[in-house]
DNA sequence: ATATAAAACTGTTGCGAGCC
DNA sequence: GGCTCGCAACAGTTTTATAT
């Protein structure tokens, strides 16, 4: 789901900006989805990132042969240039600059997806490459964790990311040259992130002053593990094959029809402007005002008004995506596409509530996962009971009450069987006693 | 980047309450 | 008394946060 919609992004996301309530924005979408790792994500990704890489791959390959023939071109005529300067040296002043000129221009680099994304990275690719990249990565951690990403370091990525979503100019700051501001280019992102460092990032006070958070789109899905028996007959459906296969040569067109750019810099973009039609204002003004509604105080929306204030123009991003992706040269915005649009977001706005409120509901699920891996690869024996538990595990369990609830969170999910009669427990005899399932 | 202080975690032990 | 169980305490270790 939240690949679809970050594939379909990336591809639309140099056509046009989207009309919203305050002007024009990008239809750039940055994505964010936590999942444990295991959960397939990867897969899921891969699925509907698949176009976009398969459009990718003959380029990049067919780019390094390019750039090997330009590097070679380029030393030539440094070669030439050289010797017309030793013949004849009083027009070399003339001269110069027009061979300047002369010079093929660095082919451009057509990477579209990167995964090992560090700033620097998007920085240089920026500066020479394709303006609409996607940061795709399975492991988000890398790029908010990694990369020693301390004090100013930090601060940096987040306002630069905060601004390319803006669609404002992508600013870097390099030691030995001149900050250089870089216009006309779009970025659509999707994060995965593992729960454990996802809570770490949530919660980071640099991001959320920042207003980082609030551009991004959540999606934490309830764990599938435990729950994902093959069946025989597993394979995607037929419908859904077609659908995805419709899907994929839609991305292939998009990225093949080349965007609009600058006159004077073909890196630039200039995406044109998507109005919406008079239905779809009227249905992004009514979603703004029940949003804004919402944030009152005591409502469900007062914590996350970061967030909620931005609904209405993330709901205006997904209807320019889901238009241009319906027709790359649609007029407007149809007031259907904005109603569609603004479910979406809804569900958005509740995801975000449950997780930047107050954690989320399934606390107790990744606690008893956290007790089951403590089990798994910490205790010895093939049996357990409450009061081991409560006795020797993980410290924050260590109450009676809390490991009776987790592990009955496990007993449910098949982690744990129940062994009537008890069992030896710590050299005792416990009542009540469980074996623990080792898969 | 490193050192240091603070907090969290671990593996034990022991005691008393309630029950048969 | 013999058996489970909940609870507290403790010392040693590991992890984390913070300042330099």
């Amino acid at each position: 789901m939240q690949s679809v919609l970050a594939s379909a992004s990336l591809a639309t996301q140099g056509f046009a900006d989207v009309q919203t309530l305050h002007g024009f924005v990008p239809l750039s979408l940055y994505f964010l989805t936590v999942a444990e790792s295991g959960e397939r994500k990867s897969t899921c990704d891969g699925i509907a990132a698949k176009a976009v890489r398969d459009f990718e791959e003959p380029l990049v390959r067919a780019h390094q042969k390019d750039l090997k023939a330009w590097r070679q071109d380029e030393a030539e005529n440094r070669k030439s240039r050289k010797k017309r300067k030793l013949a004849d040296w009083d027009s070399v002043v003339e001269n110069d600059s027009a061979s300047e000129d002369e010079m093929p221009e660095e082919p451009v680099s057509p990477s579209i997806l990167m995964s090992d994304v560090t700033l620097q990275g998007v920085l240089s690719l920026f500066e020479r490459g394709n303006p609409s990249i996607g940061l795709f990565s399975d492991e988000g951690g890398q790029f908010f964790g990694g990369y020693s990403m301390k004090a100013e370091n930090k601060t940096h990525a987040a306002t630069s990311l905060s601004k390319l979503w803006d669609g404002q100019g992508f600013s870097r700051v390099r030691s030995g040259s001149d900050p250089l501001t870089l216009y006309g280019r779009r970025a659509s992102s999707h994060f995965m992130l593992q729960p454990v460092i996802a809570q770490n990032i949530l919660s980071d006070r640099m991001f959320k002053s920042q207003g980082l958070w609030s551009r991004f789109l959540f999606a934490w899905p309830e764990s599938r593990i435990g729950q994902r028996i093959l069946e025989s007959g597993r394979a995607l459906d037929e419908r859904a094959m077609s659908a995805l296969s419709c899907f994929n040569t839609r991305i292939h067109q998009l990225l093949e029809t080349p965007c609009p750019t600058h006159a004077d810099d073909p890196l630039q973009l200039v995406p044109r402007p998507l109005p919406l039609s008079q239905g779809a204002h009227d249905i992004l003004l009514a979603f703004y005002n029940q949003v804004e509604l919402a944030q009152q105080d005591g409502q469900a929306f007062a914590q996350i008004r970061g967030f909620a204030s931005k609904a209405a123009e993330q709901a205006a991003r997904i209807a320019g995506v889901l238009t241009v992706f319906e027709n790359t040269n649609a007029r407007e915005v149809s007031a259907g596409t904005m109603s569609n649009a603004t479910v979406l977001m809804d569900w958005y706005l509740l995801e975000a509530a449950r997780l930047l409120d107050t954690g989320p509901v399934s606390q107790e699920l990744r606690d008893a996962q956290a007790l089951l891996e403590w089990l798994q690869t910490r205790w010895s024996e093939a049996n357990i009971s409450v009061r081991a538990v409560a006795n020797r595990g993980p410290n924050r369990f260590r109450t009676p009450d809390r490991a009776r609830v987790l592990i009955d969170v496990l007993e449910r999910h098949n982690w744990l069987a129940r062994l009537p009669g008890g069992a030896q427990v710590m050299g005792q005899h416990a009542n009540e006693a469980w074996e623990i399932s080792l898969s």
